[in-house]
DNA sequence: CAATCACCTGAAGCGCGCTCCAGGTCAATG
DNA sequence: CATTGACCTGGAGCGCGCTTCAGGTGATTG
């Protein structure tokens, strides 16, 4: 049992950029700040994600999107390549980060409300 | 009928700020960027907000808060000083804005679900 | 073999929305 | 009358998360 990884790293930039919706430029750069590591190469020097790398980076956007912030992110990462025994941390961090989704989800609700009530009153108005 | 004010301009900022919940340089910040305008004024040149200016700016925050702009808030101001005529371009923005407001709801939802999913492994794996 | 293309690197730049700072005024307080 | 505290102004600074740039490499294409 060798620490081979797997060799499935054959999915370019280009590619993995319309995958995930992530540009090259900014998987470069949460490559340069340790969100992903071990981004396979090709000969010529360009990298070679795996079906894997697809996987975390959409979790990566998905995490973004809601907020969390590239440093939460680095360490929930590096918590993962620790192993195991950080995974009560990984999930702290993961129900940390549900409050604050849930009160996002209460603040559009907030605005929804805010935003109907008003339009509520365009069309009142309007006739 | 006059054009008078309401003459009801009696907050002074940090009242303003502790019932908005926005800063008293981001009030400021507001009233230059033409977001917030006729704040009245104490002989002593400090600001005297009235209750109306608290209404606006809560709704301000809530708008801002799900990722209006500032010119759009801007935009959105100017319309409503300029009289009735502008109210359907007015409910076309609220309308627009409804829409990112509903696509940022489903992404939460969309973090939520990865979220719990993923909790539940570590849940299963605790034991 | 020239050109095109996808990609590489390190470093600088940017846009937004605040936030902070220096230096000053005014009103109330001890 | 000196101090304190809330507020004033114009302008500089900041933090985040990219994004762009300059200059280069290596494989394919006509």
């Amino acid at each position: 049992m060798t620490t081979q990884p797997p060799t499935t790293d054959t999915i370019t930039p280009g590619e993995m950029a319309e995958r995930t919706g992530v540009s090259i430029d900014t998987l470069r750069y949460y490559e340069k700040e340790g969100l992903l590591q071990g981004v396979g190469r090709a000969a010529s020097g360009h990298r070679r994600y795996s079906e894997h790398d697809v996987l975390w980076v959409e979790v990566l956007r998905c995490l973004r999107e809601t907020g969390m912030t590239m440093q939460q992110l680095r360490h929930y990462f590096e918590l993962g390549a620790q192993g195991k025994h950080t995974e009560n941390e990984r999930a702290q961090m993961l129900r940390d980060h549900r409050v604050l989704v849930e009160l996002q989800l209460a603040g559009l609700h907030n605005a929804l409300s805010l935003i109907d009530h008003k339009l509520s009153f365009y069309r009142e108005d309007q006739k």
